[in-house]
Formats: structure tokens, C-alpha cells, sequence
DNA sequence: TTAAGATGCACAATCGATTGTGCAAAGGGG
DNA sequence: CCCCTTTGCACAATCGATTGTGCATCTTAA
């Protein structure tokens, strides 16, 4: 009964069974068919030759006679991670509702691969695109922008204002978490950071700095460690701070992974947390509040941070120009816990 | 100096400025010049015209003129799930390898939806689709097999053993998990079950059953309760469970985020792990050895699944024949950690 | 009865690439 | 010198939909 081929219909059979031209299939399906002047009966007969013949209409040939994919592209520097999954997840929905489907692309923390995926992405005719971007060269970026290629950056960016941007307040949360530590009369804290060229890790260094001016404290780029976001990272920087520098009482990760790193190092020194180290990382996670010691952590709002990206891409297609702010600011959470002990 | 339009550079202008027809163009560029005789002078001069207006050949048009899109669709239940995060992954790394590209969509959880984005990728000429079904209804996506539509199955399948589906030992796994709490000396031990429709939910079941069984002890459907893999459900389900059977001295969640909810629920309930009460998940993740009680659990090896599952698309595409083998189990592996108390 | 206008639809161009075919010009042999 | 083959490329159809235009037929009014 049903068609077990695997070639689709096309408007062309289902104009034949009508009994009409392929223009008037075309205009009575699209609901044009009172402006095109389609009497009700053929316009009836064209539907009817649709529906049994299961017609779908090939968005391929649309999308080259309109010029209009209806295509997002997304670069993310790992899938995987839920970090990203959940920008990607909040874009996918917006998408899907605005009626656009969205191309996801892994650029796997590497920058040529990122160009490389995005000029697949643009060959695929894409009306828009949100990427993560790796690295610090943002020439490809700047590109598409002048090509008037709806851009959003999301998550990390560029000192180029021009870039549409949305991240969470790195900046702020670094010294929140910071001030979170000094309340406590931790003194000399280690910082473990992640990919040190992103805008997130700088902003973050700039807040840790801000709150250490702050309390008339020096910063002591000794007590930096650390070159990813991963848990390796977070391991062998933490390991090495607390060799090198025993007298730290505190740790800041930059991130959860790294700040999963630090609990390994720390077990293996033989130090508790929080009673022989203090613990506080960025970017909270569901388990955070049921760990040995329920981890102190400052949140960042993913799922606004791929809401507002989406949007914010979605606006840019439909007016064409792209808005008059720049950069967006999505706010973060101390979520207070008890990895930090108190040794004022 | 660089195209500040963002309409693309069409093969015709490329021919336009080598003075060549559009045909000759696009077989200097696709490397057939010997094949259709065109002289390795006009080749030159026809890629360097390409190179110069940074010609790139619209896919829309090529995949409309030769019927492959080079796209692929993949449908998950939820996007930002790590678990289906890494299947996406790593389907997007296999793909991109091959020269695909991948659509991807969130059924969010629901068989309509998911109806609604097979049909719309369907409509996009994918050429292969991977779909982890929300549901038992399978019928949509027999429908697309008849079509001759290369489709593969992740994590979640059928009883109907026609589809190629890829997923997990669930029953071994069950098994494993089960046996491990009976060797403790548990005896009474609910279950905290996940979306009950589903085969890896039936077939956990199956393998509690199994385990049972085979310690010669009675099932009894009074120590199951859950209806969801997250977090809510896990937690009403185990509290309630800790409420009618307070003799229970164990518990397996079906997944980490039903753990999570028992976690919740313990602590709720003054029980503390694994002291007052044992317990083990389906499912590892990164944070299982630093929770208070670092978790025992079953761990599935979703970058395997997500990786044969992309393989058995691509191969089920190059040969447009369906595997002879539909059914692969990816073999799970108990992570034997401290949250089971021996009470033998 | 006939010209003007309305109605209903088909023809054909178009989007941008690929590809079968055909036609000149150049080259070679008898 | 002519015919035949080879070389080098252009023409045109095609993929499947959308859309401007034009041509019949029918209606209505003078």
C-alpha cells in the first residue's frame, strides 16, 4: 500500500493525478490559490491528489528557488560536554519552532577545524550561526559578519566589540567566588584556570584580580595554574599548587571538571575538603550538592545563555540588521554550600 | 576588497571572468578536465577565476542535481542529556568525517514530536537518520525502513527485531547490578525504574527478574516505583518506596539522575549511604567517585554506542542494504565503588 | 451581437549546479 | 587535397519547486 520506493513524490506526479499543471498544484497547496485565482474544486482535487499520494515537498528545491534554507548552523567545541549540550539543546528548540533546523558541528577545541566547519556551514547556504569560537583569531568571524552572515557568539568571544555576544558575567563571578574565599580569611588561594586564551578564562583572572585590589591584596601569578577546562588539567595544576606552595588553604577551578581534577589531587595529598582545603568552582552541576563535601560553586544560567544566543540569532534573520547592543550579560549564582571553611 | 554581499559567488560568474561556459567550469573545478577533455590551460585559468572570487559551489543545487544531500538526521529525547549529548558527538564526528552533515533535533521526550522531526528531516532528503525513540510505537519509523531509508536505532529500540538497533546490555546489566547487592545480603531491594515503556527499562526489569530468579527469591512488583529517568522521578519514587517498605535495605536506580533523587530522598529520610541503606545506579558519570558516598555503578560505554551506531549508518549508506545483523549490545561495566554496605 | 472585463489555468523562466550530446576546429593519414 | 579522428568546448536538459505572464473561456453590459 504505502510507497516502498525510497524516491519521494514530487509535485509534478501529484499535478498529473490532479489533472492540473504543476503551477497550479504548486499555488493551490501553498494557499495561494484564492489570490491566484484557483477555483475551490481544482484547488480541492490538488489537495486530495496530495494527501494520497503522501506528497511532501522537496525543501531542497524550495530552498534554491527562495534563496531561504531555513538552516542554523551551530560550532561547539565539544558536544559532549553539558555545558554545551544544553546551548545546543536551547538553540535546537528555538529553532525548531521558528520553523529552522539547526546543522551541529564539534569543532573539537581546534580552530582550523572550527573554519573549516563553519565555511561547510556556509556552503550549505545557512541563514544563521551561532558558534563558541576556540583560539583567539576572530578574522574568519569578522568575515561572515561582513557578509552580513547573521552571527552570535555564545559562551566565549572576542575583545572586538562588533561580535553579537552572549556570556555569563565571567568577570562578576570570578569575584563573587573570590570574596567568597576572602570572607572566609583564606589568604593565599590558588587559582586553577582553563584554556588561559578564552575571553571566559581572562574575564575570570580579571575578577580574581579585582577582588584581590579589592581586599589590598597582591596578585601572585605563581599561584595560577592550569591549561584546560578538562579534569587533567585540573588534576596536575592542583597537584603542583599544593607541592609547590603548601601554605594554600583554598582553591578556585575555573570550571567543574577542573574542580573534579582538584578533588583527585586533593585525596591523593591527603588533604579533606573542606577542613584541610577549601574548594569553589565555576559553573555548578547536578551532583555538586551531594559530594563528599557539597561543592560551593558559582552557576552560570546555560539555558539562558542558549536562549538568549538563539534569539537573539532568530531576531537578527528576520529584521536583517543585526541589533544595537553588542554584548550580553547573563547573570551569575553563588550557590553556597560547604566546601569552604571558615579560618578567619 | 573581500565580497561584502552576502549572496555567494555563483559557478556562472566564475566562468564569466574565465570566459569559459558554465559546464566547462564546473568540470575544471571538479577535477573531471581530463576525463571531459578540457585542456589543462583553461583549467588553470577557470580555478584560478574560482580562487579569486572565492567561488564555493552551493551544496542546495549540487544535492538537488545529484540526489544526495550528505546530510544525516539524528532525533533525541534531550539534547542537553550528557548521556545523548556523547551519542550525538560522536555521531557528529563520524559523520563530518565522511562528509556529512548532521541535522539534529530534540523530540523532547515525546512520540509526536518525534513523528513531526522524522518527517521533517525526511522532508530535508536526509540520507540516513538515527533515532532514539521516545514511546512504543514504532510504526513511523518501519515506514521510513520500507522506504529504503537507512536508519539505525540508538539506545532505545524495539521488540521488533527488523530495525537495527544499537544499545547496551540493559538486561546484563541488571543482572550485574542486582547479583551485586544480593552478594552483599541484600534481600529486599526496590527498584527505581525509569520511563516503564521503554526496552532499556523493560529489559533492566527483565534482568532484576533474571537475577532473582536465580537466587531462587521472589519478584515483587510492589518494590518498584518510578516513571521517568530524571531526577523528580527518582526522588518521589524512592521516597516513597522508603516510606511504604522501610525494611528496604538497597536500592538501584535505573539512572544516575534517579539516583540523584534517591540521594535527595535519603538524606530526607535520615538514611545515610551506604550505612542505612545501599544503593546502586545504572549509568555512570564523572562525579560518581567524589559523592559523599563515592556510588557504585553500572557503566554503559555511550561513545561505543554512539560510534557503531554512526558506522552502521554510514556502511547501511554506502551499500544501501541494511546490515544482516540488526541487533548489537555494547557491553556494560560495573564500577565497583563504596556505596553498598555487605550486610550478609 | 459584440467588445470589455473577469475567471481559471498553463507555459516558461528561475534558483545553481551536473552531465549527455553535439558541433566546430585542429591534426593526421592516405 | 580530402576525409576521418581527436581535441576542446558550448548547448541544453535536468533536479523540484516557485512565480510572472499570457492565453483561452466565460460573463456581463451596451
Amino acid at each position: 500500500m504505502s510507497n516502498s520506493s525510497n524516491k519521494s513524490v514530487t509535485l509534478k506526479e501529484v499535478a498529473e493525478a490532479a489533472g492540473v499543471s504543476v503551477s497550479t498544484a504548486s499555488r493551490a497547496l501553498s494557499g495561494k490559490a484564492e489570490a491566484c485565482r484557483i477555483s475551490s474544486a481544482t484547488e480541492q482535487s490538488v489537495r486530495e491528489a496530495a494527501k494520497k499520494l503522501q506528497f511532501s515537498p522537496s525543501l531542497l528545491a524550495r530552498s534554491l528557488r527562495s534563496q531561504q534554507t531555513k538552516l542554523l548552523g551551530v560550532v561547539l567545541p565539544n558536544v559532549a560536554n553539558p555545558f554545551f549540550a544544553a546551548i545546543a539543546r536551547e538553540i535546537t528548540l528555538a529553532a525548531e519552532a521558528d520553523g529552522y533546523s539547526v546543522l551541529l558541528t564539534d569543532s573539537q577545541e581546534n580552530g582550523e577545524t572550527e573554519a573549516r566547519l563553519v565555511e561547510q556551514l556556509q556552503a550549505r547556504q545557512i541563514e544563521g550561526l551561532v558558534v563558541c569560537p576556540v583560539g583567539m583569531d576572530e578574522t574568519h568571524l569578522c568575515k561572515l559578519a561582513n557578509q552580513k552572515l547573521p552571527l552570535v557568539l555564545v559562551d566565549r568571544g572576542f575583545d572586538n566589540r562588533d561580535l553579537v555576544t552572549v556570556t555569563s558575567d565571567h568577570q562578576s563571578g570570578a569575584r563573587i567566588a573570590m570574596n567568597e574565599l576572602l570572607d572566609a580569611g583564606h589568604r593565599t588561594i590558588g587559582i586553577l584556570q582553563g584554556l588561559p586564551e578564552t575571553l571566559p578564562n581572562r574575564e575570570r583572572l580579571s575578577g580574581v584580580q579585582d577582588s584581590l585590589s579589592a581586599a589590598g591584596l597582591d596578585f601572585d601569578p605563581m599561584l595560577i595554574a592550569g591549561h584546560h577546562f578538562d579534569e587533567a588539567s585540573g588534576y596536575q595544576a592542583a597537584l603542583r599548587l599544593l607541592t609547590t606552595r603548601p601554605e594554600i588553604t583554598a582553591l578556585f577551578a575555573f570550571s567543574n571538571q577542573n574542580a573534579l581534577g582538584a578533588l583527585r589531587a586533593a585525596a591523593e595529598m591527603g588533604r579533606a575538603i573542606p577542613d584541610d582545603l577549601s574548594l569553589i568552582a565555576f559553573d555548578d552541576f547536578p551532583f555538586a550538592a551531594y559530594l563528599a563535601a557539597p561543592l560551593t560553586s558559582v552557576s552560570q544560567d546555560v539555558s539562558q545563555l542558549g536562549q538568549v544566543a538563539a534569539q537573539l540569532l532568530l531576531e537578527q534573520i528576520r529584521s536583517s540588521v543585526p541589533p544595537e547592543q553588542k554584548q550580553y550579560r547573563i547573570p551569575v549564582q553563588l550557590m553556597r554550600r560547604s566546601s569552604i571553611k571558615n579560618i578567619g
